[in-house]
DNA sequence: CCTATAAGTTTTGCATGCAGAATACAAAAC
DNA sequence: GTTTTGTATTCTGCATGCAAAACTTATAGG
């Protein structure tokens, strides 16, 4: 049987041993969603092994993931290289992400504990904050949180996975896009908005209005996409 | 310059030699939907990678995307086991695939070359065939085929893949479960009037019939795995 | 009889080694 | 000068080896 422990034991986490390859992906993530690593570039094992402090075993794992949530390419036998941003595949995504909103939309209203829109308000007047002072980074990553707490809400681990995965496609494009201020303004609105609706638990307006909010983003994700037609390797 | 070639080489296809990690993929994914490697059974690395003639290393890159589609659960330290078919989890991909057929519906009205619709409209009277015969094996065949055609038809490769995806962890449920011959009838009539919207090309009906059918199949699916509420090991 | 401890075994996680494919480079032929 | 052919080098794909963690069995203690 279990001996009984002071409380101050009983609750003291575990000491987290995490697997190379998940923080190899983590760190991949990060350099290819912020364009460090830019499209195409290619990504050879053992220069990337030796930066990463790992052997090439778990870092090809972590290619190989990457290239399932569509960052990475692999070509076989010939290496791994950044994904490309490639204009179709990021408006594919978009549609497939606006059927997972509205379906996030209704599960909210519905189903989201007053916490979680408790939450969501905050980080809401945070991105308002950061929309004040023009910061355009910080504005990023809580309109991202914004989104992913919003995904969360509506209960269902599946969705808010499927959905987070396709989204990291999408956030590469706006690393390397200004927004424009009128844009930025207008996003604003909708998100406020967005709140009004979650906060009323109107699940047929919130699905309306993002809908429409991710309309607009898809425009002006493939406008800037547009701009810089295809990006060459680095 | 490239050579002239007699025109029998120059369409040669060339030798397709496929990684060892992307087999086992297939291999193992084939094993657990069609219910051969039952949920929780431990998945040896060493004794599966003698019976596949493999490695340890492709194998484990194959758990690893495995586990990222859901049909493989890791345990640090403790090596990979089937994923349990949980309910909870089950209900949640119904869901999302709820949302992505709604999509999917639009766009193959919408985008869908004929010869698509012709290709699903071949597999209905396949599958009609297999229903006339009470064969129920083939039938679970075409059924996906023409759900999975019907996700390429939209044109959406995105929506495709992830539809894909979804799906698997589903079909492990249909393997183990039979189908009442009333809910067999009414799903063939589902499919006949999914059939002729299709062919109609009228989306907004088509999308409502897709979320009629998935609402049925969720019900069957959801009873069938509350009479056998945990599978346990092999 | 049950629990706790310790040695022995198995298994995973990762690093490394090796064969074959791809690339880069150089020399020869045109 | 351009293209082709041969050679050296680099890189990937996979197998194997090794240390640490987990499981198993045996043994001592209550």
């Amino acid at each position: 049987m279990e001996t009984d422990l002071p409380s101050s034991l009983a609750t003291l986490a575990p000491i987290a041993r995490r697997p190379l390859h998940e923080a190899a992906i983590d760190r991949l993530r990060d350099l290819i969603v912020q364009g460090e690593l830019p499209p195409g570039s290619r990504l050879n094992e053992r220069v990337l092994a030796g930066r990463l402090g790992i052997s090439r075993t778990p870092l090809r794992e972590a290619f190989k993931l990457l290239a399932a949530e569509g960052l990475v390419e692999l070509l076989p036998n010939r290496g791994a290289i950044v994904a490309q941003l490639d204009p179709k595949r990021i408006g594919q995504t978009l549609a497939v992400m606006g059927a997972l909103e509205a379906l996030i939309g209704e599960l909210a209203c519905k189903q989201a504990p007053e916490t979680a829109i408790a939450e969501i308000r905050a980080l809401h007047f945070e991105m308002r904050a950061a929309h004040a002072r023009r910061d355009l980074a910080v504005y990023f990553r809580y309109n991202q949180a914004i989104h992913l707490k919003l995904a969360e809400a509506a209960g269902n681990a599946v969705l808010a996975l499927t959905y987070r995965q396709l989204n990291a496609n999408v956030r590469r494009v706006r690393y390397m896009a200004n927004l424009s201020p009128e844009r930025w303004d207008a996003a604003v609105r909708e998100h406020d908005a967005i709140l009004a609706a979650l906060g009323a638990r109107d699940g047929s307006r919130l699905k309306a209005l993002l809908s429409d909010h991710l309309a607009q983003k898809t425009a002006s994700v493939l406008a800037a996409l547009a701009e810089r037609p295809a990006m060459a390797a680095a």
